[in-house]
DNA sequence: GTGAAAGCGCTAACAA
DNA sequence: TTGTTAGCGCTTTCAC
């Protein structure tokens, strides 16, 4: 009678809700759940919370659930993979109605399991291809072409790259990958001191742009496969004196807040993690409502000109 | 037997586990829950996930529950009053077995709301004088009170202050309170125009410093209730061409990544969120256990001297 | 040691 | 329209 599912006659409506009132009643979910099998919650699985970009993501994906009264199951795996698992697993037995996971170890034994997980899920960050898994990402080698084709529209023809860990494809293939494919598609030659593999953070960023410039020559472009390295590279530079952009050209990737926040203020992809995450979210409301999803959307990705970039004179 | 709540026998045992292998089978954790009364899931509810302070609160309260196999379930208020009501209610439904508040609007009916709720609670970030709700925070009067001195021993005598929102008592009127306690005690004349109420963002920030600098007289220094703010006064001295720190000392507070990504990096109050969150998720776990708990704790701050912080020499 | 049964708080199905 | 009951998947208790 509380949940509306039949009529009834006012009088004892009247009086059950006072009760209610009375006593304090509150509903026991776990009950209702158990019964009802399903339980309002979605798991989500990010590597690390400290970063901006995945606690956007959060945001994102937290602004489109709780409009449909699901709420969140929140997972940190630390980039250990055996957490990874672990949280998959807790997933299932928590009874969880639905799994976004952004970013995991690309690794046969955790593929198998996300397979196996009958629950509906979302993969955000990665690409599957060949898994009967949904995913939600951006055209990575994509955007890396087009922000590596800028910097050559702009005049640069020796231009750096600053990946991610290799262990992350998308950041890290995929992105350097982008950068080869728009150096080659120019006929422009690639010096192999110029590209280094970075990890997810500034610091690294900042190593990585001192390791580059360590080399004989010096390039006058550098494409850093994520804004937070990018900031680094920035930060390196600034401490050696060396001018942004009349020096050395910097472009990031990502778009983060911090991106508007640097002075001089960083060019940039633009690459929303919040509307990644609305993308992923909804894609799995669609699931579990078993309405058709699409196997892989491709978020829109575009080129954010700001301070750090200028066009080489000759 | 599978959670050796009793001795067996061998063979059983290995038959059973044989069984569990081949079908696949996983614990239902609602079922279990439902007798056990106990979930082993903690409630966080934050204001603003993208707000990087907050984001390390939740992973340092992470990194303690997860040790100790609880899990998180993360409502995100987005300071709406009504959100904060209704989550409060959610996790009591959800049968939480306790609840980690992170910054809430002090009314009545919330804190009325935290004092009936029948389940081990900790707030951060506010102190809740009077109440009995054990809560974690920073000094945040003593803090503001020593970064306000610092200037002062540095010879700056016309100070402003960029204060956190008045809502929000801790970041407002604490922050405030500290910086015109230390002018007093210094007999240090404060000119109204300088003190002004600032929001949680950059961009407010850069407008609070607009201000201050339309004023007839300009400061020698300005202290900034929160870092993100901070960043924000170092853009607009940085677009206006008034250097730090020659021109003008900044102070900050929280000591977030970015104060040292920053250039010039910023002096700043360190107030570890992560640590706030280790803090609150330890209190709250000796609450579960019956153990005692400290009705405040305060967890200890100190200055992080960096480059936008000078001398003024006379 | 082992198996059977009761019951956690709820919903759904069925009688009255 | 209303009251009663079975059963969700587990733990606990109690008899065997």
């Amino acid at each position: 009678m509380l949940n509306n599912s039949k009529p009834v006659r006012p009088e004892l409506r009247e009086r059950v809700l006072k009760i209610v009132q009375e006593t304090g009643f509150q509903p026991n979910a776990i009950a209702r759940s158990l019964v009802s099998k399903e339980t309002r919650i979605i798991g989500v699985m990010v590597p690390d919370i400290s970063n901006n970009f995945y606690s956007n993501l959060i945001y994102g994906i937290d602004s489109v659930i709780s409009e449909y009264d699901y709420s969140m199951f929140l997972a940190i795996s630390d980039e250990v993979v055996d957490k990874e698992l672990k949280y998959l697993r807790l997933f299932k037995e928590k009874q969880i109605d639905g799994v976004i996971i952004a970013s995991i170890h690309f690794l046969e034994g955790n593929i198998q399991t996300l397979q196996e997980i009958q629950v509906p899920l979302v993969v955000t960050g990665h690409d599957l291809p060949g898994y009967q898994i949904p995913t939600v990402n951006v055209n990575n080698v994509q955007a890396s072409y087009d922000a590596t084709a800028y910097l050559i529209s702009q005049g640069h023809t020796k231009i750096a790259c600053i990946s991610g860990p290799l262990w992350d494809p998308p950041c890290g293939l995929d992105r350097m990958g982008g950068y080869r494919k728009a150096m080659r598609a120019h006929d422009l030659p690639i010096h192999e001191g110029f590209v280094v593999e970075g990890e997810f953070t500034a610091k690294s960023g900042y190593e990585a742009m001192r390791r580059i410039c360590e080399e004989k020559i010096r390039p006058t472009a550098v494409f850093v496969a994520t804004d937070l390295m990018a900031v680094g590279v920035l930060n390196y530079l600034y401490d050696h004196g060396i001018r942004v952009p009349e020096d050395i050209s910097v472009m990031g990737f990502d778009n983060l807040e911090l991106a508007s926040l640097s002075r001089p203020m960083l060019t940039t992809v633009h690459n929303d993690p919040f509307m990644y995450g609305k993308a992923a979210a909804e894609q799995l409301l669609r699931q579990i409502r078993n309405e058709p999803v699409e196997r892989m959307s491709t978020v829109p990705h575009h080129l954010v000109i700001r301070q750090t970039v200028s066009a080489l004179l000759k």
